[in-house]
Formats: structure tokens, sequence, C-alpha cells
DNA sequence: CATGAATGAGAATTCATTCAT
DNA sequence: CATGAATGAATTCTCATTCAT
């Protein structure tokens, strides 16, 4: 009967997201999130300082999602291909998966929204995958070319290549996205 | 002495373009886009029907923009190869030369504000963008792969690698950057 | 202590009653109509959906609270003859008293701005008196001619005098205003 | 080829008399009222010094068409019973036959843009009517009513039934308007 | 704690009017 | 004279935030 307080911060997440990735930064005034989330408008202002504080602390919740599901499977004793290998595919499947992350993320990486502060935290959040790359690079398994330069590259690249899947614009079958991810990770393997 | 109507709409284009990837949609009121482009609040409504429909032609505007940049020293005598090395130096540059194109395009392109129709016009503006990999694949130069596909990765690839270089988080030298687009060009070549 | 939410409503219907009637629609603003109802701007939209909700929903109510002023003592056991002179004097001081009322309607009866649903509205509020006539029909009492027509003319007739009587145009005396009303009530009677 | 200044002001004087009856005060902008009157917005201030202007301007004219429609066969030789039937019938027909006339002095016969100089011009165009009802006056041939009183009453009646028949609440056959005309002269001749 | 009515600053938009051509 | 692009004050409306219950 008794509902715990995580349960209605998530309803809120989850409602904004809901909203934000379906109509856009102006489709999602608090009155709305509220309503989606069966929560009294008063009551976001319990759990976040005000919609900016919502939007960061959002961001935050999906990439720290999303890094957790790029890690499952995975552990530091892991060999470095193979953990790459995982890490690539569970990338491509994770953000197939959650089209309004996508859509969220695509639209607030780059807002002057997102404070340097939850930037920071989320720097925190990606430790492991920055230690794996680490790990990697000192055991001369990549291409020579700086961490975040591969790292950067191989994202940019599946991010879009998920963007285009789920605009519509290209159906692609599993045999071409398993083509395509190949060519991506031969890139970064020397 | 005379202003043309194009001067007015362009100087609305290039406040909004300033505005929104300096302080996101929030922070662009029209206002502001007003007195940035020195014109009266309600000229701008003489050349857009409202806010959405300002966006809409920017993002166009941007696009097209862009693809002729892309294009830029393109024949289509060119020896399909050649064309490709071309088309991706000119993406590289074309982006790191208009920081804030970037910045408003990665903040709208998966906005549903950008309506369909939007999406539709920008096909007709790719179309000799299109022609070139049409061309490329009738030759059997480039890695088996859908022309979307290849193309998708390799822009997603470039925009990410051009932002990290903007963000400021990673100091890209010439070489450096050299090597990234080698390595992603010879992803697209067999 | 506690205000009743339809105490916002009612002052925000008098505060627009009273503006447009003195300046006319477009001397009443949203801003005026709250201030005078000291009232915030963002209220009146709790209540109405925009300026032409709120103008509909005035004008029924005002058309509502009239019929009542014109059924006040009526009952349906009452002869019919004596019921017609009721209405009749209730008519007049209904309107005479309600001057702000005369020129509301006045202003807005025969304006697209009050929609077709509103209109049907009022039928439903005008009950009552539609079947006084409808009684006064079956009992022979009345002039020949279809009910409205003779609700029309007398309406009409009335709301003409009283308005002479309000613009100041000419002054009637109690003895005249008595005779012209036993003129109208004779038109209507066989 | 060239266009006469009267034509203009017609053409204007159309265009907004059309917008207002059928849009309301508010859906007749000048640039639509321009625009319908094939005439550049700022024509319009060669021939009124602003909109208030216009429509006072157009109140009058209105006025008088419909003074004259109601005068037309009338001369002041003829036996004041006989005049008065005319003037009746003239009334009836006059505005039935202008629904948008009707619209358009409805909605601002008790408008405060009407200024008091507009309505004392008018006074001047009403003139014949007022003699008519004058002389009537003089040989006793009239319910013993102030002259004010007796127009009122009529006018209002005779308004109020136009606007019956025009609003499609009612249909009336000619039978029941020449019944209804009958009653209402009735009341006027003692 | 939770609620949602109330608020008003600020945003989008309209439109009467001007004036250079 | 006629035009209609340009203007910005004024208006309508939105929505983040507060606070009494």
């Amino acid at each position: 009967m008794t509902e715990r307080p995580q349960d209605k911060k998530a309803a809120v997440f989850a409602a904004a997201l809901e909203l934000i990735a379906e109509q856009g930064f102006t489709g999602a005034p608090m009155s709305q999130i509220a309503e989606r989330a069966d929560v009294g408008v008063g009551t976001i202002y319990r759990y976040f300082a005000g919609k900016e504080d919502l939007v960061n602390a959002l961001y935050l919740d999906i990439k720290a999602r999303l890094a957790a599901h790029t890690l499952r499977g995975y552990s530091d004793r892991m060999p470095v291909r193979e953990a790459f290998r995982l890490l690539l595919g569970n990338t491509v499947r994770s953000l197939s998966d959650h089209p309004a992350e996508m859509s969220f993320t695509e639209q607030y990486e780059n807002s002057p929204v997102i404070t340097d502060a939850t930037r920071r935290d989320f720097s925190r959040i990606a430790g492991p995958i920055r230690e794996l790359f680490e790990r990697a690079g000192e055991q001369n398994l990549l291409r020579e070319l700086p961490l975040e330069v591969l790292l950067a590259i191989v994202v940019g690249a599946v991010r879009s290549l998920v963007k285009l899947q789920l605009s519509g614009a290209a159906r692609l079958d599993d045999a071409t996205l398993d083509a395509a991810l190949d060519g991506i990770w031969a890139f970064v393997e020397i």
C-alpha cells in the first residue's frame, strides 16, 4: 500500500524520459511529467531541486544504466580482446534496445543544460570502461591511437548505426549488422 | 544601401544558430534572436511561421551548407576513390570549421521538433552524395555493406571525432587526426 | 478564510463583464481582467481554456442569471396570463438592473465569437420559459403566432426600450414606461 | 484602367464589413481587410486615419445605406399612415436583405469603439425619419407615447424578428412574417 | 510527506501603423 | 498615390515554482 520513495523517483524518471523522447524539450512540462508519473507536481520538487536538476539526474541515471548494460558479462580478468568484442556487442544491443534513452541522450548530450558537474560525475561511472581501454593500451593490442580517439570513433560509429536503424531510414538485417560491427572492430584492432 | 530580404533571413538564421549553439533551445527566445539579428521581432514572423518553423528551416539551411562544403571540389567525372577521399576530408574540415552548426545539428538531429517533412526535404539536398555512393557501389570499390550503413558509420565516426576535438576533452594534433582518418578510410575501402 | 474555487471563477466573470461592458472586447486584456479580479493571469487559464472560452462561459453565465431573474416568483401552477405579466415585468427589471449584462449581451449576442455549442447550451437553460410558452399556446390565450416569434418580438422590444432608457438618450418616467409595457403586452395577448 | 478613389474606399468598406460580420472584431486585422479589398495595407491609411476611424466610417456608411433603404419610395407628401406602413416594410426588407450589415451593427451598436461624434453624425442621417414621426405626432395618429419610445420599440421588435430569421433558429414563412408585422403595426397605431 | 491550486515572470505571437521605394 | 516590408508595443498564453492544506 505504501510506496517507497525510490518508486516515485523512478516513476518521475520514466515519465520525463518518455515525454522528452517523444515530444522533445518543449513537450515535457513539469505538469505533464507529474501527470504521467502519477504523482503531484509538488512531489517532484521533493526529489529534485528543479527541472534542470531533474534532467541532469535523469541524464546520469540513463548513462549509468547504459554503462551497466555495456559491461554486462564483463570481468577484469577477461582477455582484453574478448572483453572488447563483448563491449562492442553490448553497446549496440543496449542502444538498440533503448530508443527513448538514445533519443534523450542525443538531445541532451550537447545541450548546455547538462552541467560540467554532471559530466564529471559521469566520468566516475565510466571508470571501468576506461580501465579496460588502459589495460588494452598497455598490451599494445589496439591501433596506435589515443584511447579517447579510438573510443570516440567506435562509439560515434555505433551510435550512428543504431540511429540509422531506429530512424527507420534503413532496415538492417542481422547479417548486415554483424558485418558492420566486424568492420568497426577491425578498425580498432591492429 | 538597399537590403535584400535574403539578408534579413540570413541574419535571423545566423542569430538563431549562434544562440541555440551557445545556450540551447531554451536560451534562445525569439526576442533575443531578433535582437542579435538586428531585426524587429515581428520581422521573423514574416519569414517563418513560428519558432518551430524557423528551427526546421535553419536545420535544412545548415544541412544544405554542410553538404555543399562536403562536395566542394567534387566532379562526377572524378575517380570514385579520389572522390571519396575528398568527401572524407571535406567532411572533417566542414564540421571542424563550423562548431555552431555541429552543436545545432547534434541537438536537433534526433529531436521530434524536426518534422518528417523536413527530413524528406533533406533527402533532396543529399542527392549528389547519394549518387557518388551509387557510382562507387557499381564499381565494387567499397566494403560490402549497404551505402546507408557505410555512410552512417563514417559520418558518425567523423562527427564523434570532431566533437571530441571541439569539446577540448582531448587535444588532437594533426598527425593523430590524419592517422584516425586513415583508419576510418581503411574501413570504407576494400 | 478559505477561498472556494467558485469564488475565483466568479471574480473573473465579474471583472471580465465590467471591463467588456465598459471598454469593449479590445479594452479587456487578460492582464487587466486578472488584475481587477485580484487573481493571477495564470489562474484564469485554470478555469478557462482561453479568452474565447472565457467569453463564451461568461455569456452562458449571464444568460442563466438573467433567465433566473426572469422566472423569479414564477410557478408552473400560476395562471398563464398572470405568469406572462410576471415574465414581462421581470424582464424589464432584470435588464434595467443589469446594464453591464445588457451591454455585454448586446455586443456578443450575434458575434461569431459565441459558438454554436454555446447557443445550444443556452437552449437548455431557457427550458422553463419555453415550457411556459407552450402551456400558453395550448390554452389559445396568445396572439396566433409561433412562440419563438412572439418571444423574439417582445424581448426585442423590451431590450430596445431598456437600452433607450440606459443610453440616456431619452428619459422615461414611470408612467411612460408602464404605458409602453401595456402596449407591448397588448400585442401578445389576443 | 485608372481606379477612382471611391472604388478603393468602397472596396475597403466591403472587405471590412464581410470580415467583421463573418469573423467578429478579432478576425478582421487590417492586413486581411487590405488583402480582401485587393489593396495595399498602406492604402487604407490614405482614406482612413486608422482602424477606429475606418470602423466608425463604415458604421455611418451602413447606417446611411440602411436609412436610404428604409425611405425608399417615401415622399413627405405621402399620408402619414401610408408612410409608416412603407417604413415598417422597408425596415424588415432592408435588414433581412443585409445580414452582414445586421451582424456588423449588432456588434458595434453598443461598442465603445463607436464614438459620440459618430452617433451625432448619425442623427443627421436619420433626419427624415424623425420628421416623419414628428408629422405623425402632430396629427395624433399614433399611440400616445414619446416618438423615441415608439421608434425604439418598433425597431427593436423588428430587428429581433429579423435576427430570429437570420439565425436560422426559426423559419418564418411569408404569412407569419406578415402577421407579425401587422401586430407590430397595430401596436403603433391608435 | 504529498498534493495541486495559484502565481507571475517570461515566452511566443499578433497586428496597427509607418515609411522608403 | 500606392505599396507592403518592417517594426515593436501590446496581447495571449505557458510553465517552473511555491505553499497552504
